[in-house]
Order: structure tokens, then sequence, then C-alpha cells
DNA sequence: GTCGACTCGGGTAATTCGGGTC
DNA sequence: AATGTCCGAATTACCCGAGTCG
């Protein structure tokens, strides 16, 4: 990561307008360099002098740790996805929250959030804690910042104009991993709909009781861990059914669902991303 | 995203001249920070902690992102906490956020607003459970209802001026109990502690490796849930013992610790509601 | 070399400053 | 004693066409 920061950056970090640093750099408050374009570099230190020169509190020091944003969008979303991989494994919510808020508002909607950086730094995370690189510790704390960050997240997605219509999602027994449902939930709100997220853990027969007394047009399964998979495809088989009765679609998704487990499944639709959940469930008639 | 109010915003949100916010500033009645050409910025939960101890209500709190007071609030607890049960029962967010949020804004802190209201609710939907009212989704719905609720109400809680030190806060295997957990979290943060949210279901030996690495002067460990007693023994001697290597004191707590459960244990205090936790930790020493 | 994102400079509008008065 | 309003000067935010960066 270069040392070089640029106006955007910096005035994202201390929360001002880009106007507010060209006029402090000119005014010869604040150091800067200059390319030979003309445009302004800031040096970090520089930077952190500056604002313990001048007591200025407000800031968060995390940000000017962030990765520049600049480059082909996928070098950036790989950049971004290591260092939320390193605040997290770190414990650091305040970067992490900055890494994935500033993501999302520089034009990336919730659900490539999720594919491009929030998914592959928990991939990452992963494979740091089977590596023993990684206490169980760790790896839970980030977990409960993720969700921290998902939730702020969710306050930013609006409230569509008119709903598209109800849908549910929720997890099985024994999936306790509430991250990817979190996505779920707030891909389906992205694209219209009103959902209903009804939680981890769940045994069959109660999503098939919620599917009588909500009747939703669509029903997401998140599968991330899979302890039997006869009682999943039993419940799934049986779910199915159930949708059916309401004229609602199952869709299943999910890291634990290979290929050949995904076969003895029923179900309608299957997404291997968010991206897909987002593209069928943005077209599905209602 | 900028968690930071022009004295413009806070003079509308509540419902006075800009003048008066700059006299309470000046009066060290509510904390600002200046921006480099001595311009007051303001948080959030600053305003909201200042307008709590005052009773001053908020004119137009759709400024500050929060829900407008329908109607004559209630503030008798437990009619609230009756209201709540009802609203995580239905699923109904809006309104279960509307009755936190407001008890909240109308004076109470938060580790009063957890005793009085989250915690009797979520002990009358276990009521409910257990008569079978309730379906186990719709309890679980309720949780994530109350979490979401929970994160929104930790933003709402002031930055200590000066932190009393490192606090960390886990449950131990088992233990998956969340809504526990984030609400000791935020009474300590509540109280002026940095804390360290460790998560739920984590073995013993990776705390004792947490306080190795974080040296917390206070460990909480919420106990909703005991699979193993005997366990529960052992890795709280064992995580006491620890604790007392680096000079932090060990507080446990929870539903699931009666008396003669109790009697069993090693810890340093013990802590009923969140009330106790609250008046422990503000007055230890450090 | 193309291209999207960023930055340049400069100008304008909106907000806030401190202080004084009602 | 507390609040709302008014003032000139200063600060900050927003906008634009042309140029630069990666």
């Amino acid at each position: 990561m270069s040392d070089m920061l640029s106006p955007k950056q910096v005035a994202m970090a201390i929360g001002v307008s880009e106007a507010s640093i060209k006029r402090w750099c000119d005014q010869g408050l604040l150091r800067a360099t200059r390319t030979m374009g003309g445009h302004r570099r800031l040096s970090r230190a520089d930077v952190i002098q500056f604002l313990k020169f001048d007591g200025i509190p407000l800031v968060q020091p995390s940000v000017l740790g962030l990765p520049s944003m600049t480059g082909s969008t996928i070098e950036v979303s790989i950049h971004v996805a290591s260092h939320l991989t390193d605040a997290l494994a770190a414990g650091d919510q305040e970067r992490a929250r900055c890494l994935v808020i500033n993501y999302f508002l520089s034009g990336k909607s919730a659900v490539e959030t999720f594919d491009e950086v929030i998914a592959p730094a928990f991939h990452n995370l992963g494979e740091q804690w089977k590596c023993d690189r990684l206490d169980i510790f760790e790896e839970r704390r980030g977990c409960e910042i993720a969700l921290t960050i998902l939730r702020e997240l969710e306050s930013l997605i609006p409230e569509p104009v008119q709903s598209m219509g109800l849908a549910a999602c929720a997890t099985l027994q024994d999936d306790r991993y509430q991250i990817p449902l979190a996505m779920v939930s707030m891909a389906l709100k992205e694209s219209g709909w009103t959902v209903e997220k009804l939680g981890t853990h769940l045994p069959g027969k109660s999503l098939e009781k919620a599917v009588d007394i909500l009747k939703p047009k669509i029903f997401c399964v998140s599968v991330s861990h899979i302890s039997l998979l006869d009682r999943l495809r039993d419940e799934l088989r049986s779910l199915h059914k159930k949708i059916k009765t309401v004229g609602g679609t199952l869709i299943v998704g999910g890291q634990a669902l290979s290929d050949d487990i995904r076969k003895e499944l029923f179900f309608d639709v299957f997404c291997d991303d968010l991206k897909r959940l987002e593209s069928f469930v943005k077209t599905h008639k209602v």
C-alpha cells in the first residue's frame, strides 16, 4: 500500500469535504506534494501530524489505513477483501466498518459488496483458521464484528416504494451461520422484497408452520453446514411440498452444497452466490 | 454515514434556535468538537445523552434517524415490556424498535432499558414458548429483531471521554445466547469501558488465550445455558486463575446461574442483573 | 491508447462564527 | 435567567469544464 493519500481519501478520513482539504493545503496548514500533473498527494505521517497538532478528535484514524479504491474493479475488491480479512482477524471493528461501508457507498450494491468483499474475507478467515493461525475467539470475534457491520449496512438499504411481495429466509437445524443468512435477507430486501428473517438452527417443521402462517412467495434456505444429510434431504423435501401449497418458490444456496449433494435435494432454484439470487428474485413474477 | 451533526441539524431536531445550541455547547452542557475553522460538530450519541439528561423532547427525531414518538409515550416499564413481548412475538420489528428506543429516549439508561423492558420481554416470550403458544421460528425471529434493535441502541451510547480500561465479554461452550452478551457488552460501554465482545460458544482455553493477548481489567462471562456443569466449573476455575495473572476481575452472571450452582463456581463478582454489573464496574478501581 | 474515476482551479451558495441586542 | 433574532466576517460545501491518473 502506498504511503501517499489522495485528497478524497483524506477527506473521508477526517469527515470533511475535499474542498476543505484543498484549502488547508493551499494555506500551508497541511503539507502536500504534487504529482507532475499538479494533483495533490499527502503522506500519512503528515496527515496524522496535522490532526494531532490541531487536536481534531473526531477522526476515524483507521480510515487512514484504508487501501486506495482506484484501479480495476477486480483488483480493488481483492484488495479490500484482504484488508477486511486482516481487520476482522485483528478485531479492528472500526477499520472493518470503514472498509465495508465505503465499498458500499462507492456505488456498489449490497449484493456486490457481499460477493466481492465479505464472502472472500470470510473465506480467507476460514483458511487462516484451518492453518491454526487464528484462535477460535479471533474467528468468533470477527463474526460478531461482521454481524454488527451487516446490521448497519441493512439500515442503509432503502425501503422499496412498493414491495415485490413477501420473502422468508432461514437456516435448518445445526446450521447456525448467521452471516450468510443476513446477507441473503439483505439481498432480498435490496431487490424490493419484504423479508421475514426467521433465524438460524430451525427445525423443518417450524419452517413449514411459518409457511402456513406467512405464505411467502419466496423461501430461501441457506445451507452453510450439514450435520445429517438425510435429515436435510427429508426436511427440504417436506418444506418444498409445503411451499407449493401456497404457490411459493423454494430457493437454496450456501457453501455446504456441493454438486453431488445438491443433486439429492428438492428445491426450485439453486444459487451459487448472491448475484444469482438477486437476478432471480428481481425478475420473479408475483 | 457521518455521525457528526452540524448545529443547524441539531437545532432542527430539538426544535430550538441555533443560538441555544451554541450556548449549551459553550456552557459545557453539550459536548462538541470543532472543525479547523472553529465550526462545532456534535455526535448523535452526545446530543441524545444531553436530551435524556435534561428531559428535553425531540421535536423531529427523524433528523437523527430515530422513530417518532407515536402518541403518548408509555413509560411504565411493565406495560412497555408487555407490548414489546407482543411485538417480538408477532415479528413486528418497527413497533418493537419504537418501544425500546422511545423508552431509552425518555430518560432511561441502557441498563435500565435492559433490566426493565428487554429482559422481562424475553422472560415473557420464554413463558409463552413453554406453553406452546409460540412456535420456535417466532421465538427465533424475535431474537433476530431484538439483536437488530440492540445494535441501534448501541450507536446511541456516547463514547466515554476517557476509557475506564479494557473489558472483555463472552459466553462459554454450548451457550449461544447472544442477547444477554450484547446487553453485557453495552452495559460496560455505557459505564465507560472499552469492550472486546469475543462472542458466544467459546472454549475456555480460547478465552484464556484472549486474556493473555488482550489483558483485560474485567472479564464478563454470561451464562444463559449450561450443558455440562462440570466443564463449566473447570473452565471457570481455570479462567479465573488465568485472569488473576494479568490482574483482572472475573465477573459472571446470567439466568442459568441459580444459587446452588453459583456456590460451586470460581469468580470474583456475581451479577443478578445489569444494574448490579453497572454499579460494580462504575466504581471499579483501575 | 482507451476509459472511468479522480482532481484541478475557480466561483457560488449555504452555514456558522462571535458578539451584541431584544 | 433563558431564548430568539440580527449582523458582518469567516468557514465550509457544492458545482462545473478541463485536465490527469492508473
